[in-house]
DNA sequence: TTTTGTATTAGTGTATACAATTATACAGCA
DNA sequence: TGCTGTATAATTGTATACACTAATACAAAA
């Protein structure tokens, strides 16, 4: 009856890490070692082992003879993902719009009405968890497997960064505002609007998250 | 003196896995056990999971309880490959246009040398590994680590695809002249030309790739 | 004091045994 | 015939023991 879906271990270490490598828990260039890790979070070796191979094939750390070498992103990675983001998302915003149901549209609503929400309660972390969701929403509605694939794990690479700007009230609101606009061009179903508002969005992000030389 | 950078038994069968799936080896659906792969190759499961795990996060194979489930690339996905390359790679060529040293110039050229030669033997296995390289080379050059792991793995996976292309003599032929454009945009530092000549490039290789409806 | 060789230790790499879950075949029954 | 329950088998998930490599500390000699 109860779905009770278990997630294995690997993947949960997988999940842990990643966030915790993402948020800055560790310290660019900082040592690790499976050993710790394994005895910190009480499972063994192996799962712990499949969990850093995934973060080793992201780039988000580096495995040596000497221990896991933590790596995460660094200041001129932002400008490369959100550079990359402006292009991708403007193609992804552009097929939503073309292959969103009346489903989509109603889970991209209720998205953002969460948004706003935590918005208005100025909850911080639970706003940058629902624009995460309306990304994401949008890369599947796009209908793109590959544009997904290669999409999220950009997204979720900036999310230390991200947590900043989220924080500054009047960019929450235009963040907020923006959404809206690309959501209803989506549900209108016009892909040129989609696309444009998505790309403006981005660049917008992109410079409230990335500190000017 | 001589680096007898050992191999890990885990990376070894990742590659062969990752190779034997592009290249059509194994039926999209077609499900394989640990097991069977344990003992084919004569390694155990464990640098065997290793490997599957990565292959699952690339969405090459999909780990149920019935067994590893191949999925490999779609006629769909390929498309969708060749729309973000085109993007990409545009990015790619006028930042390496810009940021290209001597030593980078020189690779380029013998890159390009070592293409022609077997162009002119018809060698399509070695012609799609200099075309690969090639690219590969200018993902490096551009310095920008994002965008070598973005665009790595999208190249890798359309190699099944591209063989046939590239046993198309005049394709061959095309395809070389294409990269000496770009060569000499990129060794001359003119950005614009660079990013132009690539994006066509993409645009030929795709449209020669893709089967049309 | 510096350098070099060696013993030790710390770390990842691999194999194997076992646990748990799920698919499957088959028998019994309606 | 079709369905249902159960026993069996097949597969992945996890833990642990061991192998191997390389970094490190330390002592001895130049």
């Amino acid at each position: 009856m109860f779905e009770h879906k278990t997630i294995s271990l690997a993947d949960q270490v997988f999940e842990r890490l990643e966030s915790e490598i993402l948020t800055g828990k560790y310290n660019r260039g900082e040592i690790i070692t499976e050993l710790h890790l394994s005895e910190d979070l009480g499972v063994s070796r192996t799962p712990i082992r499949e969990a850093l191979r995934r973060l080793e094939q992201e780039h988000l750390v580096d495995i040596s003879t000497k221990g896991i070498v933590i790596i995460g992103v660094s200041e001129e990675d932002l400008e490369d993902i959100y550079m990359i983001r402006e292009r991708l998302e403007f193609i992804a915003a552009s097929l939503a719009a073309e292959k969103r149901t009346e489903k989509d549209i109603a889970e991209l609503r209720e998205s953002l009405e969460l948004q706003q929400y935590y918005v208005e309660r100025r909850d911080a972390d639970r706003i940058k968890f629902m624009d995460s969701k309306f990304h994401e929403l949008v890369y599947r509605i796009s209908g793109s497997t590959v544009l997904y694939d290669t999409l999220l794990p950009l997204h979720n690479k900036v999310q230390k960064f991200r947590k900043a700007s989220v924080q500054n009230e009047s960019r929450a609101d235009a963040s907020l505002a923006e959404h809206k606009r690309i959501f209803e061009a989506i549900a209108a179903g016009d892909k040129d609007a989609a696309a444009e508002a998505m790309k403006i969005h981005i660049i917008n992000a992109g410079n409230h998250v990335i500190k000017k030389g």
